[in-house]
DNA sequence: TGTAAATAATGAACACTGTTCATTATATTT
DNA sequence: AAATATAATGAACAGTGTTCATTATTTACA
């Protein structure tokens, strides 16, 4: 049967092309901003046409987010390659906190969002965990080398993640207006606080 | 003149059960679930009213966050009270971590929602201010008694203050959800962890 | 006290939002 | 060519923040 394979292939096509637009909108305007209507209006399809390939804007939400977490995995690979694992781990917060500057709209929807976590989709805990993942056995590598001053790697990794978040996401909220310090400034500030940060639990 | 007098009365009385109003039914259902309209009818006046008294709903976001932080600010002077630096240290920490999960939507407008931050308003200045200035204090008394890993004061403010911020809004927003710990046992491994780290930036 | 001016409150209207579903158009099969 | 199955539509629903001409109330003055 030919014409099941076509329409099947059109599907995915159609599926697709929604996705990609949808993620360049997410980027652009943010997911909030972004509407159903002018996402449809952008592929030049009715509104009602995106609830033929996708549930609700979320399962769009969630899709974009397995993705995202695929891009920043990828960049985790691709710059973190030290074989020293302490300067891996400075490498990895210096990904991540340039990833959530870099990438405002998209950090926002993979970590800030509001939005029910569906970490059942395969694409998610495949992208999601592996990412998780990337930390976690960069951690453990600092600690069976006896090289941090925490011992629990989940416990390690939880708190790696939790100050780089806390960092990034609170400069992407105005929430660091309240400390005197010039706009163009915060980058290197962030920077300079994970390193310290990471250089104080380091032994 | 007794009746400018009553007016001006009539009129603040009106702002504080708008904004009392506004504050209980946040607190509720949380700032984006509570509408205008749904505000206007619990004070039993039209929506419109609203308006002669706060510009936008920004505005009413904004009294709120001002007396949320205040709120705060009195949980850390009556908790954190220790003289030791190092132990006062670790009650702002425990204090800030119970306090955004026990109070999720309060602390979701304080530090998580979007929203162009007006940190020029008096209310916002003073107690958001003394705020992280009581934090700034606990970590300047640890620095100047040589108790800390990092010595520069502004810093590890933000990185204490980050680290909390972090472990709290991960938490709230589900993306600790990867990690495989039960839900019930997150609220202590927060607490731990906050621990965990401030022994390990300590000497 | 009666009327004019000032103040306060209203609620319909505007331009949006996500989502649904009866209707219409297109493509495939018989 | 007709019948069927699939795909796309766009109006409609219930909701949002916000505005503003209209109406109601209160105050000031003659």
């Amino acid at each position: 049967m030919g014409v099941t394979d076509r329409k099947e292939r059109e599907k995915t096509e159609m599926r697709e092309l929604i996705r990609a637009t949808a993620l360049k909108m997410f980027l652009e305007d943010g997911y909030a901003k972004t509407s159903i209507r002018s996402i449809a209006e952008a592929i030049e399809y009715s509104p009602g046409t995106i609830y033929l390939y996708f549930k609700d804007k979320d399962e769009l939400l969630y899709e974009v987010q397995g993705e995202a977490y695929g891009q920043l995995l990828e960049v985790f690979k691709k710059e973190a390659t030290s074989t020293d694992p302490l300067e891996k781990l400075r490498q990895v917060g210096r990904v991540y906190i340039n990833f959530g500057l870099q990438n405002p709209e998209l950090y926002d929807l993979m970590f800030i969002i509001r939005a029910p976590m569906n970490v059942d989709e395969e694409i998610h805990k495949a992208n999601g965990g592996n990412c998780f993942g990337f930390l976690v056995d960069c951690l453990s590598d600092c600690i069976s080398k006896k090289l941090l001053r925490i011992n629990d790697v989940e416990q390690a990794s939880l708190l790696v993640w939790a100050t780089a978040h806390g960092l990034v996401s609170l400069n992407l909220r105005c929430r660091l207006k309240i400390m005197d310090q010039a706009e163009e400034a915060i980058p290197q500030i962030l920077i300079k606080s994970m390193e310290d940060y990471l250089a104080a639990v380091t032994i």
